[in-house]
RNA sequence: CGGGGUGUAGCGUAGCCCGGUUAUCGCGCCUGCUUUGGGAGCAGGAGGUCGCAGGUUCGAAUCCUGCCACCCCGACCA
């Protein structure tokens, strides 16, 4: 066994001994690539499915769901999708097990049992959402159709990293399909801005929104955009994508709709996904040797109180007065939570809700309640403090939202330090081998160039920015004419 | 799929080269007492198909063959 969890990067390989070892997100299971997702683990996955559920809904998403097996003839429709995608499926053949006749006790598949046409397990939903969207559509009153899904993928990668690249992954697979192009793309850009507010706001990553080049385009889209992030090794992480798909599943699936002219016409599609790499990200961009930092909005406890106390008397004592400031907090709605456990050290329940990142964490025991103090301890700058019991909930409520800014503001601060303008290849060379981070550099818009830079360097485009400003310039491998920079860096 | 490595208790490991009593140590777990404001101490205890299958041998965790799984590097990728 031995389960290592190391990656390329030392300091990494550190967070992923804390946190999925000691701090139960999550482990390896005995299947190929997968992860197990332990209950804390999934509490922060469940608090971001929360939060992203509400935002989709609020924009006027619903939520539905779809099967698990795509008929092959279905997955093959959209030629460049299913050869984007072919490399990496599972797939069914057959339905049933039996007795092996010579190894007694164990079981074999039935040959007899082998399936008319295969099943591919949904490396993602395209095509079996819009075969069925199909029947859904016949008139312009029909659309749009903005649909969401929670759902299970799985992509047999050749190799696979924990929550980056796991085989089977969680996620949440919009699609939805519109009468014109113009509101296609309007909501593609409408769901990259949402998945950059919530990544942002929510789990205090800082953003770059673009889109992507052909070569790092989803296979079967017209247009990717994207949200970057840049961790604390200095690689760079796509945490989201929305894609405008144009009319290709809309012509591979012969999904058409009348308009107000009663002429027939191919509808407008896109897709937009993000995955339990999200948590990845996360453990990246805020967490430090003592374990994972959690944003306070994305807590599944805000604050925990732990009672000290020695003895009976004293234990009742203390936990009564810990249970009042529980009940105070809590009818602020903060998520706090009461660890009274007799059975765990006091320091010990410090170190564990460190690796676990609670944000505050509050200490209180006699002394304190005779003071009329609490112990206040800050998971993000890792201050103690003591404080007055005295309108603690008002207190603890600015604080939060003070740590959650601090941390995106920490956040913001690395990842600005890290984009380096780069004029000359020589140049950007020297600043991904010692700085790291993302390089803003001109590029003539040839998938050829990226190709040479990224077999060179490694380095690979991550986006092109929507917020740059246009500037003429040349190209730093070809020396061919740009009109604007694209972000290079090193990417997981 | 190519190259390299590893597999011994829930976790981390020693032993393997050079075969030989009852397989080492730490963490964790159980019991008791003392503890409890930063991962408690002492005493006792439980827990093992040494990845799987063959082979060599009086004797295999150790040597040989085959298989499997996992990790790292590459190609591929959210």
């Amino acid at each position: 066994m031995g389960q290592n969890l190391t990656t390329r990067s030392q300091d990494y390989s550190k967070w992923y001994h804390e946190l999925v070892v000691r701090a139960d997100l999550a482990e390896n299971s005995a299947v190929r690539g997968c992860m197990i997702i332990k209950p804390y683990g999934y509490a922060i996955w469940e608090r971001m499915q929360a939060e992203l559920d509400q935002m989709f809904k609020d924009s006027g998403h619903s939520n539905a769901y779809f099967p698990l097996f795509v008929p092959k003839s279905l997955f093959e429709a959209e030629e460049k999708n299913a050869e984007g995608f072919a490399k990496e499926c599972a797939i069914v053949t057959h339905y049933r097990l039996e007795n092996d006749p010579d190894r007694k006790g164990k079981l074999r598949v039935d040959p007899k049992a082998k399936l008319e046409e295969e099943l591919i397990v949904r490396p993602t939903s395209e095509a079996i959402i819009w075969s069925t969207y199909k029947n859904w559509i016949q008139s312009y009153r029909d659309l749009p159709i903005l649909l969401n899904q929670w759902a299970n993928v799985v992509r047999w990668e050749m190799r696979t990293r924990l929550f980056l690249r796991t085989a089977e992954f969680l996620w949440q697979e919009g699609h939805t399909a519109h009468a014109t192009k113009e509101e296609a793309i309007e909501e593609t850009m409408q769901m990259n801005e949402i998945y950059a507010k919530f990544v942002e706001d929510f789990m205090g990553i800082p953003v770059i929104q673009g889109t992507k080049t052909e070569s790092e385009r989803f296979a079967g889209a017209v247009e990717t955009y994207c949200i970057e992030a840049l961790m604390q090794d200095g690689k760079a992480l796509q945490a989201g994508t929305a894609h405008f798909l144009g009319q290709n599943f809309a012509k591979a699936f012969d999904v058409k709709f009348a308009n107000k002219e009663g002429k027939l016409e191919h509808v407008w599609a896109t897709s937009w996904g993000v995955s339990t790499r999200l948590m990845g990200a996360l453990i990246m961009t805020h967490s430090d040797d003592k374990g994972l930092v959690l944003p306070p909005n994305l807590a599944p406890f805000q604050v925990v109180i732990v009672p000290i106390f020695k003895g009976e008397e004293q234990r009742k004592l203390v936990v009564d007065h810990a249970t009042k400031i529980y009940d105070s907090l809590h009818a602020v709605g903060i998520r706090v939570k009461l660890d009274d456990r007799d059975t765990h050290t006091p320091g010990y329940k410090f170190n564990d809700y460190e690796l676990k990142g609670v944000p505050i964490r509050l200490g209180i025991g006699p002394k304190d309640i005779e003071k009329g103090s609490v112990e206040l301890a800050r998971r993000d700058d890792l201050t103690k403090s003591f404080i007055s019991q005295d309108k603690l909930e008002i207190h603890i409520k600015e604080l939060l939202k003070e740590i959650q800014n601090n941390l995106f503001d920490k956040a913001l601060q690395h990842r600005d330090q890290h984009i380096t303008s780069c004029d000359s290849y020589e140049d950007f060379k020297k600043v991904l081998e010692s700085k790291g981070g993302f390089i803003a550099a001109h590029w003539d818009g040839t998938t050829e160039t990226e190709m040479k830079i990224k077999q060179e360097t490694k380095a690979t485009i991550r986006c092109i920015p929507l917020d740059f400003d246009k500037e003429n310039g040349t190209c730093i491998y070809s020396g061919k004419p740009s009109v604007q920079r694209v972000l290079f860096a090193k990417a997981y």
